[in-house]
DNA sequence: TGCGATTAAATCGCGAACGATTTATTTTAC
DNA sequence: GTAAAATAAATCGTTCGCGATTTAATCGCA
């Protein structure tokens, strides 16, 4: 079939979009992922999260919104769950009261090695080699770049 | 830097993950397709069920959450919110009442033509030529079957 | 100094999305 | 032919995710 026929076609089907592919992907990883961060006791966006101040600890709302493409409306509930399951502190910033700076707890940051066992089970579930895997993923990322634009 | 860093470095990066990738891509396209949709009156999972059923008119709930890799639970509200938009009905097939049957009205069908313009809005946005968005759809479609394998 | 504009986070309402359960119908196995 | 098993949707409770709004603090500038 040639490439411009969903062009030339009266329907367009749902596997010629890009976004059906990619959403649904999305969906797919997070069934891969539910058993493994139940585990955990994270829900998917908290594992993010985490991720994200594992990578650097004591960010505000906004620095961890930025990172994760997320308002604080939605960020918020996020961390307070977190918060109540004892793994980081919410604070109001002292120079600047209008900021909230998170910072993990001891457990919180002994949770990253319970996680580390993750990533190689999402590569094995992937179906890629590493090179693949992370040619894929900037691809992706650049199409968010241009998204975003 | 060496592509096999994040296994061997203590601390995995947001960016290193391939699921994030999808998960803020898919996040991207959302924004991008708000507006569009907004004109449409639909959200983008009304819009993705409304592109099946201009593929194929007449089908189950069952039918639709297998092409959209949604449960009932998910696809139920939705199917009823479109219902009480006038584009599509609802009924319980007559040769086995357990199944509702999913029928577009002339409404939802006369809508597929104001639809039309979106696609080409997305591959405008994208940054990409037609030919490297269909090879990264295969792509990430391939991904996808592999997670749910 | 002081007051309007800006910024940061939180709140609220709505629509997904899922797992677990429930309800209703059909199939099957005896 | 009926009771048990299976199937299809719907319902319920929880968590995202966003836009719009609100609250509170800080900034800017006259």
């Amino acid at each position: 079939m040639d490439h411009a026929s969903n062009v030339e076609r009266d329907t367009a089907k749902l596997d010629d979009f890009l976004c059906f592919a990619i959403y649904s992907a999305n969906h797919a990883l997070n069934r891969v992922y539910k058993p493994l961060l139940d585990a955990l006791g994270l829900t998917y966006t908290q594992y993010i999260a985490m991720v994200t101040l594992w990578e650097r600890d004591d960010q505000t709302v906004g620095s961890l919104g930025e990172k994760l493409f997320l308002e604080s409306s939605t960020l918020t509930p996020v961390l307070k769950r977190l918060e109540a399951l004892g793994l980081i502190v919410r604070a109001r910033d002292k120079a600047d009261e209008r900021q909230v700076r998170v910072q993990l707890t001891a457990t919180g940051r002994a949770l990253q090695d319970r996680a580390k066992t993750i990533p190689p089970c999402i590569l094995e579930a992937s179906g890629l080699d590493m090179n693949e895997l992370t040619r894929l993923k900037t691809e992706i990322a650049t199409l968010r770049s241009s998204l975003l634009r």
